[in-house]
DNA sequence: GCGCGGTGTCATCGA
DNA sequence: CGTCGATGACACCGC
């Protein structure tokens, strides 16, 4: 978004090209960094009543016709994807609004702000309500909605709001911050035209007429002349507002479920014809979209032989007006969310899926849902892009991916052009823009790819996929380079090391997309497994290692006692020995009655318990009968 | 080519 | 019931 933000500013020309390509019917996938009032504008009514948190921390009570706060203190508050505040369990009363939409059981689009409300809007299905958001969008457009669209920027002459519409007070477009709005009663036309049919709730659909008259307010009137003509009686069909490039009435639901990529609906808008025939859109000249990458191309060239400039001259104006930058950073920000998100979808050959969205051993990867998503693969002829690394783009997803292949065949990089490359990669004309329909409904089912991708086998992939990466990429985690192929506003690191409670909130305060929630998660998962993997592993080598200790310890305490032992043994024999000799130098000195030496083989001397020493013939005394006598002696003795 | 150790990842279990 | 850490099992890689 951030890159996206510049031009915004410049002009509103994403929005314009937005609405453009609305009006053809086509989805648009862009994250689009819009401010409150646009969200008003196109949110649906289940915001109108709801509290919205304010950047400076107040809260603001968001009325039908007026979403502004009737006191000071506005500033620029911004709204998070709902789906951020439905995964906060703590979530703040806009929370509510995605499961209103889920129960009117419409997927919800995570990476279009725009086309999700829109598609929040139509399913709300309540002409109040979105009118109610129109003559929000009229109050808005009074401002103008160049500087961001703030909601507060310069008057443009004609502009004005709803019944309660605000006007700014007059800031230059492309100012950061701006001063609290103060609501007035400046009406406007155009904000009267919403405003009145809101009042009078005539449809559920939105005119893009007053999208168009939003958008002329801006003080560049980079709508000047566009014929809107009045506002038609809606709801009109899709084809009518089709067919008529001064009629836009859009049912949106309509448009924004027939998804295509904005490859293809830059390729349908070049041509001016918003065909919805998908085999006339596949016939296309495909090489008139990468057009818009090069950073050299100009309107005349992105749009040749068209009269899209003509029919939309802000657009031919912007795109002159555009930097290189902008340019790059549209196609980094744009095709590259594209890109990743037509790799999810349906149509695509697993394998190339695998290769495309896998590292090498990667199980999970982007866990994308493979089972609802249609992919489109993009290949062409360019031979510069992979294996040069030529962009070191920030965002070169296929680029990363394409290291993280595990897939079955190793593709040729020539074969491989990515969409950053702006320079001359024009598509393949039999691969690229095959009619693709996406749903945008990135569930996570990371078993698909999983199972796909590691049965598959790839021999010595890596030393292959670490060629076409360039020094600093080599340097990063296969989820470092994931997570900077998607965007992902922060890092690995913290991912993985951010208390559970802090990670959650953080995730609450950005807008992500599925893919990036799954991707973060997924890193946080890998990331925290890694680590305990490491400690087991530590704690096992340490155990293993201490038991070794215990073994060598044990072995040296055995030879100790060993040792011992056999000195013990030795003192003991010695002693024996000792009291061998003293037994016959006792008995060497014996004399019996008549003097003559006592025979040690025939007497044995006896000692009795007051320390007195008989001398006992043997034959009168047989051992057990020794013992015996002691042991009655003994008892004699305690019972004494 | 095979074996081994290191590492990452997933599945599972228990707290 | 969800989360997290621990751990077995497996696959991959480098030596």
């Amino acid at each position: 978004m951030k890159y996206l933000k510049p031009w915004w500013s410049d002009g509103g020309s994403l929005l314009h090209f937005t609405i453009l390509l609305s009006l053809a019917e086509l989805r648009l996938d862009l994250d689009l960094d819009l401010d409150l009032d646009l969200y008003l504008l196109f949110a649906p009514r289940t915001l109108l009543g709801d509290e919205l948190l304010l950047r400076n921390g107040q809260t603001s009570h968001i009325s039908a016709l007026s979403p502004f706060p009737a006191s000071g203190g506005w500033g620029r508050a911004e709204l998070l994807h709902p789906k951020c505040w439905e995964r906060d369990p703590a979530a703040p009363p806009e929370g509510r609004l995605l499961r209103e939409v889920r129960a009117l059981g419409v997927p919800f689009i995570p990476s279009t702000r725009v086309d999700a409300w829109l598609v929040h809007s139509v399913a709300a299905g309540d002409a109040d309500g979105t009118h109610a958001l129109l003559g929000a969008a009229a109050a808005s457009s009074a401002g103008g909605v160049g500087a961001g669209l703030d909601g507060v920027s310069q008057a443009a002459p004609g502009g004005g709001g709803g019944p309660r519409a605000v006007q700014s007070s007059s800031l230059a477009a492309g100012e950061e911050e701006k001063a609290p709005a103060e609501p007035t009663a400046q009406v406007s036309d155009a904000g009267g035209h919403a405003s009145e049919r809101y009042q009078n709730g005539t449809d559920a659909f939105f005119s893009l007429e007053d999208l168009f008259q939003l958008l002329s307010s801006q003080p560049e009137n980079l709508l000047e002349g566009v014929s809107l003509g009045d506002i038609a009686p809606l709801p009109g069909s899709i084809n009518d507002g089709m067919n008529s490039p001064t009629h836009y009435n859009v049912n949106f639901s309509q448009a924004v479920s027939h998804d295509v990529s904005l490859h293809e609906a830059m390729l349908l808008c070049s041509d001016n014809t918003f065909r919805r025939d998908p085999v006339a859109r596949t016939s296309q000249p495909q090489e008139q979209i990468l057009q818009l990458c090069s950073p050299t191309t100009n309107t005349e060239q992105t749009f040749p032989g068209t009269n899209l400039t003509g029919f939309l001259p802000f657009v031919d104006n912007q795109m002159r007006n555009l930097s290189q930058d902008h340019l790059y950073d549209l196609d980094i920000n744009i095709f590259d969310e594209i890109n990743l998100m037509s790799l999810a979808t349906e149509g695509f050959d697993p394998m190339e899926v695998s290769w495309l969205l896998e590292e090498p051993g990667y199980d999970s990867g982007l866990s994308l849902d493979s089972s609802n998503n249609s992919t489109s693969v993009i290949k062409s002829n360019s031979s510069h892009s992979i294996c040069e690394g030529a962009t070191g783009s920030s965002s070169d997803l296929s680029h990363h991916d394409l290291e993280g292949a595990v897939g079955g065949y190793c593709p040729e990089p020539s074969k491989l052009c990515h969409m950053n490359d702006r320079s001359d990669c024009p598509f393949h004309g039999d691969l690229a823009f095959q009619y693709v329909s996406h749903n945008h409904t990135y569930h996570l089912q990371p078993s698909a790819l999983e199972s796909t991708s590691e049965s598959l086998s790839w021999p010595g992939k890596s030393q292959k996929i670490s060629r076409y990466l360039n020094d600093t990429d080599r340097n990063l985690s296969r989820d470092e380079r994931r997570a900077k192929a998607l965007h992902i506003p922060f890092s690995v690191d913290e991912i993985i090391r951010m208390p559970v409670d802090s990670f959650n909130s953080m995730l609450s305060r950005h807008y992500l997309t599925d893919l990036q929630l799954s991707l973060i998660r997924d890193i946080r998962r890998r990331g925290k497994n890694k680590v305990a993997a490491q400690n087991c592993r530590k704690r096992k080598l340490d155990v293993i290692l201490n038991l070794e200790d215990d073994v060598c310890s044990l072995q040296a305490k055995k030879e100790t006692l060993k040792r011992e032992q056999s000195q013990c043994h030795k003192a003991i024999n010695i002693m024996k020995q000792k009291l061998h000799h003293l037994y016959r130098d006792v008995f060497s000195r014996l004399r019996d009655d008549q003097g003559r030496p006592i025979s040690p083989n025939q007497y044995a001397l006896q000692c009795t318990h007051d320390g007195s020493v008989l001398i006992v013939p043997k034959e009168l005394m047989i051992p057990g009968q020794k013992k015996e006598n002691q042991k009655g002696k003994r008892k004699n003795e305690r019972k004494n």
